[in-house]
DNA sequence: ACTATATATATGGTTTTGTAGATATGCAAG
DNA sequence: CTTGCATATCTACAAAACCATATATATAGT
């Protein structure tokens, strides 16, 4: 699974997957429920362009009990990871990075801490 | 125009695009023709593809006598111009980023040194 | 324990939209 | 009128939106 740069970087080239790898990448794992509800997105929406971004080798995911949890793979070259570091860093402080992520913040009931 | 990060990504996500975007950076500034003969593809699909980095904001063009030439942007974002680097520095030893370039060295008649 | 149901997520089928390559043609510069 | 490049048109194919439905796990009622 050597990942393609340009692969790679059509995985990222949609607003959506886009904002749920920043999302991921900054709050570490998050289930579907909670991307849906960041994002305010049709559930079934997320899952497709997840799937994809695991599909490309950025992401994977973990079942526990009724939720699926999310996460950025830590297997991936060096260089991808770089560049979504430095995409952060420019991006993640303007619309609608922002706003996902304030937006998950004022999601009650979330999973893993109280309950869903 | 400030560059949206999706428009960006989508704008790499072509092999060939990133193929001459790559190849650019590393050069400074090639023409039409140059790019033809490294990355070996049909003129007008080089073209296109040069247009649409164009209108991304990625390449600026200048035109000399019969010559087109094109050149990475010197206004890309920070972040931006950071990706470009460090995609460069961790895919630029592979295949066909090594290919392209040494096919560039071996080209006969390159104009601005020689004549085309 | 069994059946029914609710909850969280995934996937199918269809239509629409966008993108790619190939060929031919247009246009600027000399 | 030749050379270098851009663009138009057509066709093919991949991606996305959309709506519905399937699956898997948990919970409730009896």
């Amino acid at each position: 699974m050597d990942l393609q740069a340009d692969d790679f970087y059509s995985a990222l080239s949609h607003p959506m997957r886009l904002r749920a790898l920043v999302l991921l990448q900054q709050e570490g794992e998050l289930c579907v429920c909670e991307l849906t509800h960041a994002l305010a997105l049709a559930q079934p929406v997320i899952s497709r362009h997840l799937a994809q971004l695991k599909a490309a080798g950025l992401l994977l995911s973990r079942r526990q009990g009724l939720w699926v949890y999310y996460r950025v793979s830590d297997a991936l070259p060096e260089w991808a990871t770089q560049v979504i570091q430095t995409t952060i860093v420019g991006i993640s402080n303007t619309s609608p990075f922002q706003d996902d992520r304030q937006s998950l913040q004022t999601m009650s009931d979330r999973p893993n801490q109280t309950c869903c």
